[in-house]
DNA sequence: GTGAAAGCGCTAACAA
DNA sequence: TTGTTAGCGCTTTCAC
């Protein structure tokens, strides 16, 4: 391996030299510069990046945490991620927590504040005060899609209006003339997705919609999981003219349910999820659904990680990316004429 | 930050000895044990692995680079990568390349040999010769289901038999009466994936099938990739019974052209993919496919790549992992009785 | 069984 | 503009 020694011994000049005109070659005469590139160049040289981060006192690497990769949401979310961290210099490491608090907790005792200098946590079972605690250390410890009934008020924190995203939903099934919905909300790490819910309910009942037109039900969230509570759901429910499911997987599991059941989708019963995974369109019937922009959400955790590093304390506590969109597809449509009672 | 010098202080030894109980527990006086041991757990001491691993000349993160995580079969190769990284005290660096061999040799300039002290690297488009200079670095780098007709020699490789897994598909629409195959071949990185559809040409031949009973046409590696490719596909040939894609994207897209023109899946026309990712069973109709051990490649990778950095020189070259193996599911069935002409 | 000391490769004052 | 000098926090001989 060569080091910064060597390729100072052969510029002539020190290890110091080498350094700036590394980091601050404006400082350096230009034809000392020249030199030192030449032996660089000569040479072979690469930084050793463990040992500037020992020197600097921080490392080049951010953590992801998040619960499951196999999520489809989160390729999404992981590839916008680390293109932000590789355009600022930094890289990535993925730590999939399996929804173990356990192995949260190990993953940041060991990684944070010595192997990686910033982590984004997604989706956690850890309390917020066991968060605050790693962030004293002095490491700078971003939420990101903190989905909680309280919005984290010690730690910064980048999300979007879920509540909103729900109305969405509701709005769009209402003006489609449904009067009958389904829900099923789906229980991730971090606790169910209530706060979607309760967007969803409260536009309903904006619109008019009284509380009883709503039936509710808990499902895992994953296809299988959206597709055992649909079964349930509309077995329950023969009178239901549509699905709202707080995330695309199980609107994907409820459509599957809604053709098992003999249901055409959107003829017999509209569907519609949150989210826009590219699995919303690829599928048949193509999903309508809510857009929540992951890319934007993942860069923008990043850059905020980067900038607490960088600079200390974060200019503010809540950041909120742009609105969640109404995406129209093929699974939802307008409300059968009545042929059945509830 | 806790200092191993301010346990040593605390506990009334020096450095040395924190060290020795953190490696080397047996080389202490157990009761010296103890007092490190309370020291550690009341000042909340954690090890820098950022200076631990300038010191050892070795770091604790393994790279992982692939084309891009959004492609399916990621997700679930990185997730059994970590966990085997994890079980062995290591981090894992993902790295997107878009396969763009710039940022790809970027990466591993930067950081083979100073950030991770192994890399594997998934379908690439660095030739081999580049990967085996940053070999000779004197880093690990494993190549991870290389998928070209000459399996390196240079590099040690892990991988699985493609050509097995082409003929099982092809035995598999031979048993059930198929006599006009068609073939959907995907382009990712590293060259259109040859092998897979030699083994599925070879096998039908072996099975007594003319060469021009198969219609091959190339498609990218993806669900829209495979829809169009069948499209046009079915188009030319509308006496195809079945399809074979070598990949399970492509497959669900061709499952998609199918319905789009009418056909029924498998009634009017059976498809097969290669891989079995998650996917395959979640939609419908659930695809039949050949298994590719995903989490077994991937924990071989680091496995082995542990292995190097620890033992140096590799046992053998080329590991190859269990067989794939025939999932019958949905999307296959016996070939239609004869209606049309090819 | 424990300590002293040298160093991993780089950065960052501060001097010159 | 360049060099000197201390480290960063840990590991690791080698004495004691």
């Amino acid at each position: 391996m060569v080091t910064l020694a060597e390729v100072a011994r052969r510029a002539k000049v020190t290890g110091a030299t080498v350094s700036n005109v590394l980091r601050n070659p404006q400082k350096v005469k230009p034809e000392t510069v020249d030199r030192v590139m030449a032996a660089i160049r000569e040479l072979g040289y690469r930084p050793n990046l463990t040992a500037r981060a020992l020197a600097r006192g921080r490392t080049s690497t951010l953590a992801l945490m998040l619960s499951n990769i196999t999520n489809p949401f989160y390729p999404e979310f992981v590839l916008a991620a680390e293109r932000e961290a590789r355009k600022r210099g930094h890289f990535l490491l993925v730590c999939n927590t399996d929804d173990d608090p356990a192995i949260t907790r190990a993953y940041l005792e060991q990684i944070a504040g010595s192997l990686a200098s910033g982590v984004i946590v997604m989706n956690t079972d850890l309390s917020e005060r066991e968060l605050t605690e790693i962030a004293s250390r002095g490491i700078a410890v971003v939420l990101c899609m903190w989905e909680h009934v309280q919005p984290s008020r010690a730690l910064p924190c980048v999300t979007i209006d879920f509540a909103a995203a729900g109305a969405l939903a509701a709005e769009h099934l209402s003006s489609l003339g449904h009067r009958k919905f389904g829900a099923l909300v789906g229980a991730g790490s971090g606790g169910p997705q209530t706060i979607r819910l309760e967007g969803f309910a409260s536009a309903l009942a904006a619109h008019g919609h009284a509380d009883k037109s709503l039936a509710v039900v808990q499902a895992r969230d994953s296809i299988e999981g959206g597709y055992e509570a649909a079964i349930g759901l509309l077995r329950d429910k023969p009178g239901l003219t549509c699905i709202f499911a707080t995330n695309d997987l199980m609107a994907i599991g409820a459509m599957q349910a809604a053709a098992d059941l003999g249901k055409r989708v959107p003829d017999d019963i509209s569907v519609i999820g949150l989210t826009d995974i590219e699995l919303a369109h690829q599928f048949r019937p193509a999903l309508t659904t809510v857009r929540l922009p992951a890319a934007e959400i993942a860069a923008r955790s990043i850059a905020l990680a980067l900038e607490m590093i960088e600079g200390g304390e974060p200019a503010q506590d809540i950041y909120v990316v742009r609105s969640p969109e109404l995406v129209v597809r093929a699974s939802t449509g307008r409300a059968p004429s009545r042929r059945r009672r509830t």
